[in-house]
DNA sequence: TTCATACTTGTAAACGATTACATTCTTTGT
DNA sequence: ACAAAGAATGTAATCGTTTACAAGTATGAA
């Protein structure tokens, strides 16, 4: 058909109207008379017509990307949430700009980098290891954090993470568990933190005791689940059940101790968080705490969204409700 | 400081300069004085100015987008292909807009969309599902194939695809296995295609048996993975040993046949396809093939770089070799 | 008839960079 | 000393939209 793509001055002179009344058929059509509404439409399709995005972001002093900066891509815990970013994000015409903070030197400079150069028109952060000082940039883009985060009232997408913790330690309780250990995230991450914090509590609530040596710190992945597999069976005075931050430290614990000739859940009892795809595949299926996670993608795109429009920094934010799962990881303690 | 990010104007004022000086300075500071260069320089730094991205694409018609289109944003197979692509696009000052054929209606027409929609510089094809014939748009950008891809010389990066089957195949015949079943992906997706025909083209080699009833069909998912289990479970004639064309319908098909009481690999040996980071951490480590995703995506990157440069729509092809992974899944066959 | 009001549409100035072309100032060879 | 070539810089058009403002037309009330 056409060597070059339309433009709007085609599409006018064709429509025989000016680029302004194409133009406000294509953003306004109430605005405009029905019978010039129909020829410039008409006029649209004739020509194939779509509007040049550049064009329209540079006039209308934005740019039409979103950043979204997680600490690594390659974890599928959130190839879902970004799925649910996407969902909102793309029907408003936004594309999604993804960038992980693990993949270069400095994390905090990178986030500082993107917040000034003015390349997006928001920002989702997904990790929670970021302080929130790098925030304080004066003429920045809103921000939505999508993940805990304490003491700012930044505007935020979070899950019930103390609550999940408590959940999973009063269904070990429930199970006759009274040694109970726990493999958390790394050190500084509030998700690590606010679970920790929910795992003590909950075990003082219930008159449980608590070793320091019963608590591992892991980094949220399989290699650190399966470290802490040979820390437990390497110790003399074993917890009966754990809890771990994440299902794919779950994931690597069981594969370790049960290459060991450990019995799950006869043996040892675990309990995981996320309720990744894979915990229903697993023998036996990992007992875990659900979070939606393309439900938080979505719910955090929407707050992003609100605040381009309105153009405000602050916004409301989001309790995410979490839902035990029981499956067969997690049984009664051995004899 | 700025309430405003400052423009090229005003860094051009600043340093008593033209506009296209500062442009000049910028983008070929080779052919401005060394003083004059100096001065732009330092007015940039006091400014804190930034090149408009938006601006400079619409006077240079491009979009410094690229497109990633993928089956599915939530398949953690893809994370480590974008994170291999983002390493080579975000240097080039390219953002990638990322999107998924699977969440909307009709996939094909998605693609002639952001084919024909101009808002990219060039796209990059994960899924092997969509037909070929849908590129043929004139106008059109460039286009890399990162999967494997059938009779059309487009550019592309594919794998080994036929021979990680026959690799698969071999191991399973020198353990004894002499009745080996196979699940593939969906029918119609090129790399369940030709993993089936490596599948059976070694099987014929090898003086193997090959009935219709073990090879069953999947869609590379752990649910679908799980459903063949279920049927190899029914099966009164079974396969010994099963070759699967993703490692996520191997975890599916190993914990369903787990949960059942069947022992892997004593009563059944399985391989995988894929070598995801969870096979290492299953019990029994999962027996795979192995393909570097981070590499695919690093050169599928590079070859679409290279005709976004050239402004050419063809290009070489790039063969990515396959390996072998033993681990625990695969034994001998039961006496 | 006349004026106010609401509707439509057009005119033209941005948005912020890049770059072809023109201009000015140096060199350098003869 | 002068023309020609080269180096450095400036001028201004351009990329394709959006939108404030102006201008025109129709409608209805007085």
């Amino acid at each position: 058909m056409d060597r070059k793509t339309a433009t709007i001055q085609d599409v006018a002179r064709i429509a025989g109207v000016s680029t302004a009344t194409v133009s406000r058929t294509l953003s306004k059509p109430s605005v405009v008379a029905k019978s010039t509404r129909e020829a410039v439409l008409d006029a649209v399709a004739e020509t194939g017509y779509r509007v040049n995005a550049t064009a329209s972001n540079l006039r209308r002093q934005r740019t039409g990307t979103v950043i979204v900066l997680l600490p690594n891509l390659a974890n599928p815990f959130f190839s879902q949430i970004l799925a649910g970013l996407a969902s909102v994000l793309t029907p408003a015409q936004l594309g999604m700009l993804i960038a992980d903070t693990q993949s270069g030197p400095d994390p905090e400079e990178r986030l500082r980098h993107y917040l000034t150069s003015g390349q997006a028109d928001g920002l989702i952060l997904l990790d929670g290891t970021l302080s929130p000082e790098a925030l304080a940039i004066p003429g920045r883009p809103p921000v939505v954090l999508a993940c805990e985060w304490m003491g700012h009232d930044l505007p935020s997408v979070r899950v019930e993470n103390a609550r999940g913790a408590a959940l999973a330690v009063g269904h070990l309780a429930r199970l006759g568990h009274r040694r109970i250990g726990h493999v958390t995230g790394p050190r500084g991450n509030v998700l690590t933190e606010t679970r920790l914090e929910g795992f003590c509590a909950a075990l003082q609530e219930l008159g449980l005791p608590l070793d320091d040596h019963w608590v591992l710190e892991g980094d949220f992945s399989m290699d650190s689940g399966a470290a802490a597999g040979r820390a437990w069976l390497g110790m003399t005075d074993r917890p009966t059940a754990l809890f771990l931050s994440s299902d794919e430290m779950a994931i690597g614990f069981l594969g370790e101790v049960q290459r060991a000739g450990i019995r799950v859940p006869e043996d040892v009892s675990i309990v995981g968080f996320d309720n990744i795809e894979i915990a229903q595949h697993l023998s036996p299926g990992l007992t875990t705490i659900r979070q939606p996670r393309t439900q938080i993608g979505v719910r955090a795109a929407e707050l992003l969204l609100a605040m381009i429009e309105t153009g405000s920094l602050t916004g409301p934010s989001e309790l995410i409700e979490v839902e035990f799962i029981v499956r067969g990881s997690a049984g009664v303690p051995p004899a």
